[in-house]
RNA sequence: GGCCGGGUAGUUCAGUUGGUUAGAACGCCAGCCUGUCACGCUGGAGGUCGUGGGUUCGAGCCCCAUUCCGGUCGCCA
């Protein structure tokens, strides 16, 4: 039988137990048992951190035979005296103290667990995942969880401090096939009708503008049926927001002085404003990439002009079809990059669509270069003094149209600066990306989508050749990035009736396609609407970055897995037939 | 859906060219120990080598299939 709380009340948390003599009633797991024979410590844990319990001498025998049999993760609750160490422990808040055990109560007994809780570093993802609760237990994650729920007061404190109302929106709404997959909930009361769980609230926030509320803010949940990664949950959660009578910059500032109070609180960093800006042209031709990663340099250089002069095919043929040469330079890389590393790279390049890649290996006096035979005199050394290379150096070259050269340069520049530890990550570098394109060339269905969504603001400026070019259209849509991941995304919002029905038809919706999946939101900015925009801020991103997580998973309760599914409850799983035929998904033959 | 990596005591791993009874550390159990804090010492229990098939006199190891986990590309308005 175990024990009871009864004629206890708990006075303090274990990591807060003053440096007072005085007697203290304390609660918690069993962190580690130490059995000396006469003399026994229990380290008492819980969220706030650990204390001493001690039973020796003075203890009364029946109490220290009972702590003879307490083991690791048992829950305890004990009465006992504050007293100063023999031996003091640096390593701990409450290191100078122990308690002298005058009650101890064995409330719950723990099975012997499938892992060490404290120890857990090295444990299989999967196992800890399958006992989550456990591995919960663990300062570490506990920590983490804790840190998001302060970031989730300090968005809440400083958005209703800025006149942000919150708001619900609903969970159950219409299907948008547009853009990522929805997850539907079907009904008892609609055979053949569909529910889809929001992506984002982006439809009801735009509304809640021209309801007048002026601005907005919710911590919001959202899904998406698509495959996960390290930083892709498919529930996830949103600071969601949207302003009334602003445009792009307020917007910008008024998430600026939002982080900067963020990082101010959370980690005591001093976070410079305004954060930097660069367009995603800019972005896409320095770093290849619509989220690059400022912590470190080694940006990429355009060599078409030098190319273009050489005898080399495969350079020429990429310019003569409208492509490019570039290349980026690895200072001091060439004892790491050895012809079988850079081999490596090759295969990975080719796994991203590269065809291949150039490259020159500055190890000895005399550079070794992967097409030194197609290249006449001098041309080599133009190439490394234009590009600024010097003895040691590695350089590697993708010759193919931009679409293919700037994003394998992009990933292979990461993977290198990786490599070579060339990321200072103390450092927490913001960056806006601004000037965002509009369409997408949508190779499958040969037609233009929406880069963003379609009630995006197109710039002033290119609605002009909204239909002559629709590549050049540029959008009032940005990113914020930080540490090379996307934290949030925002736009201005079309709400001129007459624009919103050209961007439906260049996106080739029929009038009839529109009334039926938009038709309740284009009605409703026929009623007028203020000048209005937002963004959608990742809550679990902005948690895992400021906790150096690797993972989403670091950050959340109770994360799912690669493929969807939660390894705990084991969800998804199989419903009963009859469960399915009230949802009229499946007819149950008699 | 494609590619890459992984699965051997409860946990983390080792396992030689395919060859006797599959090892170590931690954890667990028992005993000893009065100042430990990753306590220490002695002893013990614990294995369907992910699963199924194949090759072989013989498979943890080689081959095929399959499953689970991770990473990544596609995908993520």
């Amino acid at each position: 039988m175990n024990d009871t709380m009864k004629g206890l009340k708990r006075t303090h948390y274990c990591g807060e137990v003053p440096n007072t003599e005085q007697e203290v009633v304390v609660c918690g797991f069993t962190d580690r048992v130490r059995d000396m024979g006469n003399l026994i410590f229990i380290n008492l844990r819980d969220r706030t951190g650990l204390v001493q319990l001690t039973f020796g001498d003075n203890t009364d025998r029946e109490i220290f035979a009972k702590a003879q049999t307490v083991r690791a993760e048992d829950v305890l609750m004990v009465k006992g005296d504050v007293r100063k160490r023999e031996s003091v422990n640096d390593k701990l808040k409450t290191g100078q103290i122990e308690i002298h055990v005058t009650d101890l109560r064995i409330l719950s007994r723990a099975e012997t667990t499938p892992f060490e809780v404290t120890n857990s570093d090295k444990v299989n993802e999967e196992l800890k995942l399958r006992y989550r609760y456990l591995d919960l237990r663990n300062p570490r994650l506990q920590n983490n969880i804790i840190t998001r729920h302060n970031i989730a007061k300090v968005a809440r404190d400083y958005f209703y401090e800025n006149g942000f109302i919150e708001i619900e929106t609903p969970m159950f709404m219409k299907s948008t096939p547009e853009g990522a997959r929805d997850y539907l909930v079907p009904s008892r009361v609609h055979p053949g009708k569909f529910y889809a769980l929001p992506q984002s609230p982006q439809i009801y926030k735009q509304l809640l503008m021209i309801s007048g509320f002026d601005r907005y803010i919710q911590l919001a949940r959202c899904f998406r049926d698509e495959d996960l990664r390290a930083d892709r949950q498919p529930e996830f959660t949103q600071i969601d927001l949207e302003m009334s009578f602003v445009d792009q910059e307020d917007i910008q500032s008024c998430v600026e002085g939002f982080v900067s109070r963020l990082f101010k609180d959370i980690l005591g960093e001093e976070i410079a404003l305004p954060l930097p800006r660069l367009t995603f042209a800019d972005a896409m031709n320095r770093y290849g990439s619509d989220k690059p990663d400022t912590r470190f340099g080694m940006e990429i250089q355009d060599i078409s002009d030098w190319a273009g002069k050489t005898d080399f095919v495969v350079f020429k043929g990429a310019i003569e079809n409208g492509g490019s040469v570039r290349a980026i330079v690895a200072k001091n890389a060439a004892s790491v990059y050895t012809r079988k590393e850079i081999d490596k790279l090759t295969e990975h390049a080719k796994g991203i669509g590269a065809k291949g890649l150039a490259y020159v290996r500055w190890v000895e006096d005399a550079p070794n270069c992967s097409f030194a035979k197609f290249l006449k005199e001098g041309e080599l050394d133009e190439l490394l003094t234009k590009l600024g290379a010097e003895k040691g150096d590695v350089v590697i070259i993708v010759a193919d149209k931009d679409k293919v050269t700037l994003p394998t340069l992009g990933a292979l520049r990461l993977i290198m600066g990786k490599r070579l530890e060339l990321i200072d990550e103390s450092k927490h570098n913001f960056l806006w990306i601004t000037e965002m394109p509009f369409f997408e060339y949508d190779e499958e269905s040969g037609t233009w989508v929406a880069m963003h969504h379609p009630f995006t603001m197109p710039m002033d400026e290119c609605v002009a050749y909204l239909e002559s070019d629709p590549e050049k259209v540029r959008a009032q849509a940005w990113d914020l990035v930080l540490n090379g991941v996307e934290l949030s995304s925002g736009s201005m919002r079309i709400t001129d009736c007459a624009l919103q029905e050209k961007m439906f038809e260049l996106l080739g919706m029929g009038k009839e396609e529109i009334e039926q999946k938009f038709g309740f939101l284009v009605d409703a900015y026929k009623y007028a609407a203020p000048p209005h925009g937002g963004m959608g801020i990742g809550l679990d991103r902005i948690a895992m970055i400021i906790c150096g997580a690797q993972s989403l998973r670091d950050v959340t309760a109770f994360p799912k897995v690669q493929n969807a599914s939660e390894l705990m409850s084991q969800c998804p799983a199989v419903v009963d037939d009859k469960q399915l035929e009230e949802l009229h998904i499946k007819t149950v033959a008699e």
